[in-house]
DNA sequence: TCTGCGGTCAACCTTTCGGTTGATCGGCAG
DNA sequence: CTGCCGATCAACCGAAAGGTTGACCGCAGA
């Protein structure tokens, strides 16, 4: 019998999860907590095998913190991350803090319950993000280095390449120089396409 | 007896609102659709009195589109859009589209319920959402108009002016005007801050 | 009725950005 | 050791974007 702990803010998510897992024979969940804070509590009890944990909590990214700080316990839960978006940002910091499964929110039941029993081990991740992951790391061309992802991100920001230099202490020649780098490796021809297409490439927020 | 007619991409979010609607003892769960092309042909059958609506659908915003289709029918059902976001991009598309409410997926299932029941004559928003809407229409001067909203949308997509102005069937002299006024309500002085200041505003997605 | 405002467009000018070439430096793999 | 690559910077040019002024239309409200 495994016993599933549900941190997530949304009520209806709450009761989906519990409605598609109970049907689970050796499933049984036995606390649903709407805040990160209140799921490391109630994981501390010690009667809980795998928390189920959302990222975003509100407009925060709480599920991270709390991930790490479960995974401190001792003799802790396992924790499987829960949620919408496959950020390649959010799938490593998750695997840092510690979680032992990266699953999408849209998956269906059985592929939920399968990775919640499976990961004792290695971390489980959802297909879709294990094979963004395995091709972007196939294709070192277009993948950005961390300058070029550190002046993006400035740039998304909405910052001028003259301020981006101040901020990171480069000549304006600099950040142009690594902006027309993303801007070949992502195939635009001006930064608001750069942000664009990196964000719908899930490598910014 | 309120029928219901869920579409959303979601297994779980599904499962959740039937568990938490069917609680009501007026209301009853006739069907849930997966794509947005499906809950517009569901909807079609008359057997629905009121349809809750996801607005994205994978990576696409088809439930605008859904929305306005199903309200074309001959004698539609209401649409409520239930969605994860208080975009006030959003918001204006939906109600632009004929939805009779606009709901957040974080809210309580009573919450919920009342608004699907009220929705028959005038819109219903969430607390939230109608708050923020009612918040920035006292501060006019800050206000973007439909037309501004419209281009700062394709700006974000990475669109040039000129560019722009094809898909808007504008000049780029119209759309420079339009960038212009944009910049000033919302302080900024570029086209990739006008972005990241609207984004965070939740004025676009 | 007149006024104001949103939407449309033009002409002009300044600044920034995008694109190229070329150069230096340090580290790391062959 | 040598060569490659990422990071850094400079100078230059054309194109795009930003900013200003001014104009016209249509419509809603004073």
């Amino acid at each position: 019998m495994i016993r599933l702990l549900l941190a997530d803010d949304h009520p209806v998510v709450r009761a989906g999860l519990r409605a598609v897992l109970e049907l689970e024979p050796d499933f049984v969940v036995v606390a649903e907590e709407a805040t990160a804070e209140a799921a490391v509590v109630r994981a501390g009890r010690g009667d809980v095998d795998v928390v189920l944990m959302d990222l975003q909590f509100g407009d925060r990214l709480d599920g991270i913190d709390a991930t790490q700080r479960i995974r401190a316990l001792p003799d802790p839960p396992r924790v499987v991350v829960l949620t919408t978006y496959d950020i390649e940002g959010d799938v490593l910091a998750a695997i840092g803090a510690g979680a032992a499964g990266y699953l999408l929110k849209d998956a269906e039941p059985g592929e939920m319950a399968r990775a919640i029993r499976a990961g004792t081990g290695d971390t489980v991740l959802a297909p879709r993000v294990a094979q963004r992951l395995v091709r972007r790391s196939l294709q070192p061309d277009t993948a950005l280095s961390a300058r070029e992802l550190e002046v993006l991100g400035s740039v998304a920001e909405g910052l001028s390449n003259e301020a981006i230099g101040r901020r990171m202490f480069l000549s304006q020649a600099t950040v142009k120089s690594h902006l027309v780098h993303v801007f070949s490796k992502l195939g635009v021809e001006s930064r608001t396409a750069a942000v664009a297409a990196a964000r719908e490439r899930r490598l910014i927020r």
